[in-house]
DNA sequence: AGCACGCCGACT
DNA sequence: GTCGGCGTGCTC
């Protein structure tokens, strides 16, 4: 008799092991590791992943495996090897680790029944809660408000059971298939012997006599005309039969795309491609760091080295930024390699994304395209894994596993010996240094594949523009040149990079903002319902009409960013039609992708967003770029700051001058000195990376340091205080010497929920044991945690400082 | 986590 | 005797 070792999906600290159960002897070969199961734990019945099949266990009395949820495992023997190392990589649960690499859909939901067991009376409360029925859900019990002791009673005398239900949310979509019954001939005497008044039947015969093979229900229906009521007479009449066949969901309608072939590479892209080629043809992993500007190219390399992932019978997984993800983007793809590719994107449904994953799971696809989970794909044979725009944030997850896409990539290139590509105009520090240390191989694409320079970019400053007297937004220069522009009926993108985009309510007299009572930020308006809302908690209220501290009727909300620049625009330039792009106007699904097209096709002058269109637009007739305040963000409590702008504003002046027509960039900004900016007008990236690096290397951040973020909150800000002071020294007398240990210092966002938030940070160069140090320091407040509702969160790759 | 069990005190 | 409210301990 063998036994599983079983990870239950029960995320508490004290269930973080393996649990052992015996397989029953009709699973006993069919249950393999990395399947689901449903198994007994305590009174209740869980999923659970099954990580091991051994022969026997330390345990004296096992139960039993209840059921396996899959034929085939859901996670193979690389994924549960890599759950394990995210796991402790990241200081996660295990179950936590294992689940994030899995469709949602995939999750158990639980519920409990009562079931009435015996025939005799039960109390009258209990009577009239089943109403004659044998089940009732448990909600309805707890609904009902019968005492808890009444239950318990009859559960003691065997009245009543508790019946524990594993449910999965699984919906698998259906097509409705018709075809013949029975044969040709048989078919052809039924139509004989069928009235003549019955014309339609008589019709759908005739084409099943004609094409005796299954067609779909619909395109049955439309061929011959006919409805619903005839088809189900003839399949009650025994002539026809129907069957479900599951079929996938297709939000990318693709079948029209043409196959493109690949294009001829310039030298530069020749010299970066053969060692990424040579990688893949000898299995060997490394990283490669490809540094190419904006229009050198990237993604042809992408698309030819897959070639060769594929000739050698083997699989891909690109990740590009959320943003990026357009059908664009799709269509450059599935243009290569055709229903090869699978798409996984964060805007589709539960159902779609299961679909997706699905194919990969049944190795129909060779190829997955999607955003950060993307890089969990349930391939076997991987032969390359590419991470476009390398530097995006977006590829750090932000909650429980804390992961970075890119750490996952580069174990997963070692599990299966392959290349692991990062592409980017503008690397991160972390990741050019290492290539300046080898330790990565850099690969340089210096030129745009149609030899255009990069546009040409021209700093405003500010404060002469406010020394001068002109008070808006919009620098004479920018101006002179939107309406240039305008005369040439050529098209300008306009960026706001500002934080606090969202609208907020002020009053005028004395200043005083609307916050939350609960968190430490203020309310957002929401025009709709004229009310103020907090984006952490549900806290809500009605729009007040008058200020709660002065009584001044003249408490307003002020829009957006963008939804103000888009007024002062308006006056200043009355005659260009704009567009909006930002938070408020992109909410809806596929909102973001009508408003470009709609852009694309010339039917406004101006498109006006944050920072979400800096990235991917391509529109020939854009021949001017404006970045209104280009040190927006420069100081913030960001130790990226610099490098984020650096980027920002590289990746916005690529939007200009991408064809024919030249293009130019204005950048406003009232720091022109700052070498962020500076440096991004002339492109310079190497200039910016050796000045960065000074700075972070004087300052103590990465890539001369590693972080780790602690953060611990609690409803006493005095407890929270006292907690983080007692974790510093903990972590002080444990750690190296060199090793910097910051705090407790408040988190930016110090109250959420009524939570006060302290964190700690961690600057180390070398703790290989700093995640079993943090471990034991955050166990010793296990009571606490447990009992007093204390918090402990640790985030071993910070990039949000919150 | 989520559930049972047991002990206590309040209420009828 | 009936009920709810916690604190404690366990889950193969
Ligand atoms: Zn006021
Ligand atoms: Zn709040």
């Amino acid at each position: 008799m063998s036994v599983a070792k079983v990870i239950v999906d029960v995320p508490a600290k004290q269930i973080n092991q393996t649990f052992d159960y015996s397989i029953p002897s009709k699973l006993e070969h069919v249950i393999t590791p990395g399947m689901r199961v449903t198994v007994p734990f305590g009174p209740r019945k869980v999923m659970g992943f099954v990580l091991q099949i051994v022969p026997e266990s330390s345990f004296a009395k096992l139960k039993s495996i209840t059921d396996v949820l899959d034929l085939t495992p859901v996670l193979t023997d690389e994924l549960l090897k890599l759950g394990q190392w995210l796991a402790e990589e990241t200081i996660s649960l295990y179950i936590t680790a294992y689940q994030v690499m899995l469709p949602q859909a995939l999750k158990s939901q639980y519920k409990k029944e009562l079931v009435r067991l015996t025939d005799g009376e039960l109390t009258p409360d209990l009577e009239s809660l089943f109403a004659g029925r044998d089940v009732v859900t448990y909600e309805e019990f707890t609904q009902s408000m019968i005492p808890y002791h009444q239950l318990l009673k009859a559960i003691h005398r065997g009245d009543i059971q508790v019946d524990y239900l594993v449910k999965s949310r699984i919906t698998k979509k259906t097509e409705t298939m018709i075809k013949p019954a029975i044969a040709n001939h048989l078919l052809e005497e039924a139509y004989l012997d069928m009235p003549k008044q019955a014309k339609k039947q008589r019709e759908l015969l005739t084409y099943f006599i004609q094409n005796p093979e299954a067609i779909k229900k619909k395109q049955l229906m439309s061929k011959v005309n006919t409805s619903a009521s005839t088809v189900k007479t003839l399949l009650q009449k025994g002539l026809l039969t129907s069957n479900k066949l599951e079929v996938y969901r297709n939000p990318y309608n693709d079948n029209a795309i043409q196959r493109t072939a690949s294009l001829p590479l310039t030298i530069q892209q020749e010299q970066a491609i053969i060692p990424i080629k040579q990688a893949i043809a000898e299995k060997i992993h490394d990283v490669f760091l490809l540094h190419g500007v904006t229009g050198s190219g990237k993604t042809e390399i992408y698309l030819q080295a897959i070639e060769d992932v594929i000739k050698e019978g083997k699989e891909a997984i690109v990740l590009v930024p959320e943003i990026s993800l357009t059908p664009q983007m799709v269509h450059r793809f599935k243009g290569r390699f055709g229903s090869d590719v699978a798409v996984m994107h964060s805007a589709l449904s539960s159902g779609e994304k299961y679909d997706e994953w699905r194919k990969i799971y049944r190795k129909e696809v060779k190829v997955v395209v999607g955003a950060r989970s993307a890089i969990f794909a349930p391939f076997e044979n991987l032969g390359i894994i590419i991470i476009d725009e390398e530097h995006e944030t977006s590829y750090k997850q932000e909650d429980q596993p804390r992961y970075h896409a890119r750490d996952v990539a580069i174990e997963r290139g070692k599990n299966h010996q392959c290349p692991v590509i990062l592409g980017s105009a503008t690397p991160t520090l972390e990741s050019y240094a290492r290539a300046n240390k080898d330790v990565y191989k850099l690969a340089t694409l210096s030129k745009r594949t149609n030899e255009k320079d990069m546009p040409e970019v021209e700093i405003v400053d500010m404060r002469n523009e406010l020394h001068q007297g002109n008070r808006t937004m919009f620098s004479r220069k920018l101006k002179e040149k939107i309406e240039a522009c305008l005369q040439k009926k050529e098209q300008v993108v306009l960026m706001l990079n500002r934080r606090g985009y969202s609208t907020f309510v002020m009053c005028r007299d004395c200043g005083h903002v609307k916050e939350c009572p609960h968190c430490d930020i203020a309310l957002t308006y929401h025009k709709n319902s004229n009310r103020l809302k907090c984006h952490y908690c549900s806290y809500e209220e009605p729009m007040p009409t008058v200020c709660p501290e002065c009584s001044s009727d003249l408490i307003r909300y002020f829009g957006t960013g963008t939804q103000r620049v888009e007024e002062a625009l308006t006056q200043l330039i009355p005659e260009a039609s704009i567009i909006r792009m930002d938070v408020d106007t992109t909410r809806r699904k596929g909102a973001h992708e009508k408003l470009l097209n709609k852009f694309g096709r010339g039917e406004a002058d101006i498109l006006l967003g944050t920072q979400m269109i800096a990235k991917g637009l391509d529109f020939e007739n854009v021949t001017l770029v404006g970045v209104l305040t280009a040190d927006s963000m420069l100081h913030l409590p960001d130790f990226r700051s610099s490098e984020k702008t650096f980027q920002l504003l590289t990746q916005v002046s690529g939007r200009a001058g991408r064809h024919e027509l030249p293009g130019e960039v204005i950048v406003q900004t009232y720091t022109p000195d700052h070498y962020s900016i500076e440096l991004a007008s002339t492109y310079n990236f190497t200039d910016f990376y050796l000045k960065e690096m000074a700075m972070r290397k004087t300052f103590h951040y990465p890539p001369y340091v590693f972080l780790a973020l602690i953060t611990v909150s609690h409803p006493n800000q005095v407890k929270v205080v006292q907690t983080t002071q007692k974790i510093v020294q903990s972590l002080l007398a444990s750690v190296k010497e060199d090793t910097i240990i910051l705090g407790p210092t408040p988190s930016p966002m110090a109250r959420i929920k009524d939570r006060y938030r302290y964190q700690c940070m961690v600057k180390y160069k070398n703790e290989p044991n700093l995640r079993n140090i943090i471990r034991n320091i955050v166990n010793q407040f296990d009571d606490d945690i447990q009992k007093d509702d204390l918090l402990i969160a640790v985030d071993m790759q910070p990039y949000q400082m919150m």
